[in-house]
DNA sequence: TGATAATGAGTGAGCGCTCACTTACAATAT
DNA sequence: ATATTGTAAGTGAGCGCTCACTCATTATCA
């Protein structure tokens, strides 16, 4: 493994298992088997390490959700595609998606209004089944916050140990109970 | 105000806006306008000043939640009731609400078992609306992560400027929408 | 007047980061 | 082939600085 591969999944582990502030450099680098100096061979500094580990799967992970749309028209569809695409991607990586959901919190407001994001997928598509007249939703942005968060909320628990094992095997019940969120009517 | 008081209202403020490894000791007491010495008096550390004033929200919040469901016998009165008392809490103390969502991660692990907790009051309402057959629920701790999430990421999107204003005016759209999550057949 | 509360300069452990030096290896000259 | 030179990656002791925490002193109050 290059050093650089070293730095940086050395670094993630630390960060889930101590925090940022809490893991030193020294740490990293004796994890990772190199000298302190060489991190300042590939980042700038310790938060920029931090940052840019965060941004790079940031950016990963939506493009990976678009592409997992593909040519899908009808809603359902849509919601099953992104279901398994994010729950593949908490079960092939989860020290990486553990550090994505704990280090969102200090890194959203430096996400340029351009990019590209997993809210803005999402917000898509809700808001192309409402143009289509598949559902009514009388406010996307309410609907997309639920429908993210109720996904988000299931890593979350496994982290906290009040779930157990693959996330993907309840791919189902989490699409069947998205889409019954948004496809029924309002009394 | 109490020096206490003052020393933890300006802790949250500060925590929340640039995180407690972020925030140093000298600008808590500048802020709260109180000597840095007169932290110690009243805590023995910065670290366990986050800690007491995170448990303290959390113990409180989950008291509230509990005294909303008062005596109501059916899931849906329920959660009205503790969509209403959660974003009230939100609304009500803002700060400390943000506090709470960003450093649960931190935290949970310091959790006791036995303790009484949001997540609990939830999982119990969803579990005793099962035992009464109103609802099938082929899985109560998935089904209340995707309950617990879908109203903490509206709070966390108004964090990030997704959304603007009180949360308590989506109070009807948001208890509706997890009505449906819980009761509709899942084909 | 004794007890309690508040103060803020002082302290030192620990941290991010630097930089002079070493090593590995490729390119070029002899 | 062998020697020479150039380059980039890797190293780790040490520097400067920050910041949580202490404590001798002063203010407040019952």
């Amino acid at each position: 493994m290059e050093t650089r591969e070293k730095i940086v999944s050395s670094a993630v582990q630390l960060f889930v298992d101590h925090g940022i502030a809490g893991t030193t450099t020294r740490e990293i680098a004796s994890h990772a088997g190199v000298a302190e100096g060489s991190i300042y061979r590939y980042f700038p500094s310790k938060e920029e390490l931090a940052w840019i580990i965060f941004h790079n799967h940031h950016i990963y992970m939506a493009n990976q959700l678009v592409k997992s749309l593909n040519d899908k028209y009808d809603l359902k569809e849509n919601i099953n595609a992104l279901v398994e695409c994010f729950l593949k991607l908490a079960d092939e990586d989860w020290v990486m998606f553990c550090y994505y959901l704990t280090s969102q919190h200090s890194y959203m407001h430096r996400i340029k209004l351009e990019e590209n994001t997993p809210y803005k997928v999402i917000l898509n598509i809700i808001q192309q089944a409402k143009n289509k007249n598949e559902i009514e939703c009388e406010n996307v942005e309410i609907m997309t916050a639920m429908v993210m968060g109720s996904v988000h909320q299931i890593a979350i628990n496994k982290i906290y140990n009040r779930i157990q094992g693959d996330l993907y095997q309840h791919r189902e019940l989490i699409s069947q109970t998205i889409s019954q969120m948004l496809m029924e009517d309002k009394e």
